[in-house]
DNA sequence: AGACTGCCCTGATGGC
DNA sequence: TGCCATCAGGGCAGTC
């Protein structure tokens, strides 16, 4: 369940091992990769070669292989999405859905999905930021991300505010890991009508989502199994360091209390509810 | 218009 | 052992 943080471990690997070099293959593997790039998988790909990756840039939990300074393949990894870099001699993975090979012959670039709801799609002219999520908002990290802004948005928001957190438009990199995590830790029951609530103590949440995504980051992110890992297939470490997601029934941190979970927009919240009372 | 639901997908797991 | 139901859930289309 790769979130902001996951993202950004991921990012950083491809900076390392794909910055510089240029474009000699692409292959789709499977269209279910490419099926928001309305032009077909071919198109992507005949797009992508003889193309040099001069940058890798992040929004959110969407990143970007800056093409020639002017273009973009935009990525999502969904809720099982992983890039590789993996040795041109590996065989066809059993969830490969792309792979990318470079004219200096060295390793590929690999698109593992098991679930399929990562997906690929190339932006002409999107180098600075893809057409397709000019409407996802600035993350916490980022230099244009302007926090009063963000709050001001939320609380003109009739709904709880956990749904507001999770929503990409008004703040991004936030997932249902980090939300519980950052709602714990603020103190605040996910279900707090955003509007009722004051300016400080939503920037409070954004706060306490922002430490806990850059704690996340510093142990190379969150990996509950081998569906996330880095681009050389590592785990991260930040799963011990949960207070509340998928801990039922074990004692919160702050006051013992027994961390309660409840159905949630088809998944779950994981809380404390002695700690994180509705107001 | 804003809030909310359903759907896409596969593999691990648990109950019987 | 095997079969079925459930769960994980990001983002967007569609509904109310």
């Amino acid at each position: 369940m790769p979130e902001l943080p996951e993202v950004e471990v991921v990012r950083r690997g491809l900076d390392h091992h794909v910055r510089g070099r240029t474009i000699a293959s692409a292959i789709i593997r499977h269209p279910r990769a490419a099926r928001r790039h309305m032009a077909g998988p071919e198109d992507l790909a005949a797009q992508m070669v003889g193309t040099t990756v001069t940058g890798i840039a992040r929004r959110g939990k969407y990143m970007w292989l800056i093409l020639d300074e002017t273009d973009a393949l935009l990525m999502h990894l969904g809720m099982s999405g992983q890039m590789l870099i993996t040795s041109p001699d590996a065989e066809i993975a059993a969830h490969e859905r792309a792979r990318f090979t470079f004219t200096d012959g060295g390793s590929d670039l690999r698109f593992d999905d098991q679930r399929t709801f990562g997906h690929l799609m190339y932006d002409e002219g999107g180098a600075v930021l893809p057409s397709p999520i000019a409407h996802i908002a600035p993350d916490p990290f980022d230099p244009q991300f302007d926090q009063a802004a963000a709050v001001a948005r939320i609380k003109t928001k009739r709904t709880g505010i956990k749904r507001a957190l999770l929503d990409q438009t008004l703040v991004s990199g936030i997932g249902n890991i980090y939300a519980d995590e950052a709602l714990w830790a603020a103190k605040v029951h996910g279900e707090s009508t955003a509007s009722s609530m004051s300016k400080p103590r939503i920037s409070a949440v954004i706060d306490a989502a922002r430490e806990v995504m850059a704690a996340a980051l510093a142990q190379g992110g969150t990996s509950f199994d081998s569906l996330y890992v880095d681009v050389a297939g590592s785990s991260g470490y930040f799963a011990r360091s949960l207070t509340a997601y998928g801990l039922v029934g074990h004692p919160c941190p702050r006051c013992g209390t027994p961390i309660v979970r409840e159905q949630f927009m088809n998944r779950s919240s994981h809380f404390c509810p002695v700690c994180q009372r509705k107001r």
